[in-house]
DNA sequence: ATGAAAGCGCTAACAG
DNA sequence: CTGTTAGCGCTTTCAT
């Protein structure tokens, strides 16, 4: 046990002796209420700047009012994606006056549960969760309880949870049909985390683009690289070791793209001389890759804003909308060009 | 204002009822108070799990006990400097007991100051501040008041404050020094963000490893990137239309180079053909990025494990070192080589 | 409009 | 070893 002292400084007390009045009329200036005569208020606000009075938060939260601060729960931190959303949700939160909680999954189901728990344990006035690997075994609780959340970049398992999420079906869709258009046929498939819906409206996309144009579908050219790169250059080294190897590769996420860009380079294959390459998120480093990776684009920045937004709106009793789809869009680099005759 | 009910479910009383047992017995076991008989431990074990109890965090700390919580000072989210240290962070604190706050300054010096007053208004057991912009602001107040916070990346403000830090000075020099061996004699550097002691340390490293090989400083080939890439557009651009423009530059970070790199291709240049690029960071995009940067490798993952190592020591009473230097390292890639003749 | 007082859920003496 | 009892700092009735 640490020897440290009482650091609690002054308190709503010590404002409410230098400002000689009830520490209640304190707490009503503190928190904006209307009834309290400008003379008073007056005499709080200069006593709190004198003292250097800060709320302490806990206190707050405890006596029932609410935390100011959201939860936020990622599958992990330091992959541009999460940081393009937190982006987002930071802009937003700097705004409101609202503190930031984030929780680490590291992608154990285990670990969401009992975060959650915890979190609406007055921790927290509302949870953002972010690609959630297993929402139904808390979502449905915390909507009976009523308590304010968002889910982003993942939906469809209930009808009820506000989800803000992209149009990954209409974008991989036509992701497919421009490396159709530009006369490939045999289009591999790197596949996400199976059970996020991305992934699996993803993977239809590509599928009824290849029906749309009479190319049959080829479970052969389809392989699991789990949104991230080592998989992903496992995934794209067996596409290569076909017998018949694609001419063009679509990796579901732009983190599998790298991967899968460093397999075929690895054989001494050139991008897109002998193999395209597309991906999907477009993260910054996508622009910066060599070559440049042509890709679906998810306005991740956006999405967090705009999940936030929802989130605060909850809280504050809004209604809100209930699930927000935004659009992707196709953005033409230099991986993919037409197939060699 | 919101319309939510009760959802503080059960507390440590409604365990106490259901085992037996007075409720600060339940504390007991909760803390892992050694005095506490098997027998009842048991029973208030059984009933917490039967009663789904989950401990409301601002209790225990508005109670005296410690929070739990360590709170991370950011400049921002979304960069992959940042994330990479963050990953370190989260490594050890998913192993202990503590959850993250986090705070993003978004390079406002005034919100610097009043986040971390009110992380210490109970908020937070410690405080792990990143690449701070106005430290002297608070941290001599954070000592007095003998408070938990481990610096990273930053140093040289004071004397006491705890810190993790990479060896700059001697990455520079190295980096600087590989480049004269390879031919180089007018060497451009973007310096970073000025009032940062890495930026200063850098840019000493790189004026040594001149002035010991007899190469002048030239004020001209220095120019400010602010650490970030649009600003080193600029620089590099500045860099690339003196008369006598450098046939290498040294881009004080990673991402101050990727942005003097547009710059050089923007002007149909080729790296390193043309000009020779150095960076520093090491991120995950240096290795992906075309052609692949050549740079210094700062174990950013490492420092935000050690510095969170520290903090948790410090919180504990242990006492901590007082300023950890980890080395940095040269990555050859392929974006330098000698000068054209 | 404002003061008094009752907790919020929990920890930490203090008894016994 | 265990129960009792103060609070932690603040919000919120309830009176006045």
């Amino acid at each position: 046990m640490s020897t440290r002292q009482k650091r609690q400084k002054i308190s709503i007390k010590d404002v409410a002796r230098e400002a000689g009045v009830s520490y209640a009329t304190v707490s009503r200036v503190i928190n904006n209420y209307p009834h309290v005569s400008q003379n008073k208020r007056e005499q709080v606000l200069k006593a709190m700047t004198s003292l250097g009075y800060v709320a302490n938060k806990q206190a707050r939260s405890l006596a029932g009012g609410r935390s100011h601060t959201i939860g936020l729960l990622v599958p992990g931190v330091g992959t541009s994606y999460i940081g393009q959303v937190m982006i987002g949700i930071d802009d937003v939160l700097a705004a409101s006056q609202y503190d930031l909680m984030l929780y680490t999954t590291n992608r154990r189901r285990t670990h969401e549960t009992a975060y959650v728990a915890t979190m609406t344990r007055g921790l927290t006035d509302g949870l953002l969760l972010l690609v959630p690997l297993d929402p139904q075994a808390y979502l449905s609780a915390l909507h009976e309880q009523d308590f304010p959340y968002v889910v982003v970049d993942h939906q469809g398992f209930d009808d009820y949870s506000p989800t803000v999420i992209a149009a990954n079906y209409q974008g991989a869709y036509e992701a497919t049909e421009y490396l159709i258009g530009l006369g490939h046929r045999r289009i591999g498939f790197i596949v996400g985390i199976p059970v996020l819906n991305s992934s699996i409206e993803r993977h239809k996309g590509y599928k009824d683009a290849l029906a749309a144009h009479h190319i049959p579908y080829n479970p052969d050219l389809v392989r699991n690289g789990e949104f991230d790169s080592p998989q992903s250059f496992s995934a794209a080294n067996e596409l290569l070791d076909l017998p018949e190897p694609p001419t063009a590769i679509f990796a579901a996420s732009d983190l599998s793209a790298f991967g899968a860009a460093d397999a075929i380079r690895s054989r001494g294959l050139n991008i897109p001389g002998d193999v395209s390459l597309m991906g999907f998120d477009d993260l910054p480093e996508a622009a910066w890759s060599h070559p440049a990776l042509t890709t679906v684009r998810q306005p991740l920045r956006e999405m967090g804003r705009i999940a936030t937004r929802m989130l605060l709106d909850r809280i504050m009793g809004k209604p809100i909308e209930h699930r927000v789809l935004v659009d992707t869009e196709l953005i033409i680099r230099n991986s993919c060009q037409p197939p060699k005759a």
